[in-house]
DNA sequence: GACATTTACATAGATATCTATATTTTAGGC
DNA sequence: GCCTAAAATATAGATATCTATGTAAATGTC
């Protein structure tokens, strides 16, 4: 991102006031998200990518291990990009992988304490940008859309996984 | 995306209930984005991608040529990668480069034919799914709530804005 | 007006993602 | 029990993105 602050061109709102109201509100939710990940990425202690943080996260949140596959699913990735990102994640020593007993297929992944605590490192560093938001950012009610942004998650999660199904068939 | 339909391990809500609203909140609308974004790139034309549909539905709405870095400006990419999105653009004679006659250093991008043509269809494949969110997506006030997205979305790019301004001082 | 700076774009190399497919292990039908 | 199908993960190859840097053209300073 080399982008210059150039003469103010930003556009009021997303799309056109032709637009139908979901389209403006997904152009919206895209743009949101590719900021914050920007941002996101950038403030990430090195060599932790916004992928491998999410997990970390995920598990220590969840407080269990999780499979390949579990975790491919909770991100809405494919499973070789997760096989992907949890080498990466053995590699720096920040997950460990363990056997399951019963099924030799399948791989357990657990958080190490380097992997804890560079996840703490994480939530400290981004703490502050987010009280930032909180306090200098728009004086929103956040807890009163989140329903609605919930239920449209979740009817999007639902549709493609009737898609999905629907390939199978 | 290989995912299998597997028994519903959904998460009722984004994130824990000690999250803070904006956290949630943002963990959601990436999840929201990431949902649509792989949905959208499925219905695409070949060999449209995202990025080229963005650059075509741009130009076409606001009826005018731009710059590759006023392009790269608005999608918040990075110029060389708006410089390759363009490129293909043009091998796939979707846009065509125009010079400036005052500044050779300056690329003015503009659609063709063919390039006004795949984004139409874009659009007529992309409605039905649309409507079909409207319809039987969760039944929101989405005009409601564009607001507050859209003030947050302002204040993120006024901070980058303002970080990328420090970084050059 | 020469020279350093800035600007617009291009190129190179690295990374993260995807799809398609291979490999290994388990489960099921006969 | 055997043999096929399904499941969990790995590998290969392609693409889109990023950062860092190069190149050419315009700007400005002295």
């Amino acid at each position: 991102m080399n982008a210059k602050a150039r003469p103010d061109k930003t556009i009021p709102e997303a799309g056109l006031a032709s637009d139908p109201a979901l389209f403006k509100l997904l152009t919206e939710i895209d743009m949101i998200a590719h900021l914050a990940s920007n941002e996101f990425a950038r403030l990430l202690p090195p060599p932790l990518t916004e992928a491998q943080f999410g997990v970390l996260n995920r598990l220590m949140r969840l407080d269990c291990k999780e499979t390949i596959s579990e975790l491919a699913d909770a991100f809405q990735v494919a499973q070789p990009t997760m096989s992907s990102t949890v080498k990466k994640l053995v590699q720096h020593g920040f997950v460990e992988i363990a056997a399951n007993e019963k099924d030799a297929r399948i791989k357990h992944v657990g958080v190490t304490g380097a992997g804890k605590a560079i996840r703490n490192e994480t939530i400290k560093i981004i703490t502050p940008h987010l009280n930032e938001l909180q306090t200098e950012g728009p004086a929103e009610d956040w807890n009163a859309i989140l329903p609605a942004l919930t239920a449209l998650r979740d009817f999007l999660d639902q549709r493609r996984l009737r898609q999905m199904q629907r390939l199978a068939s």
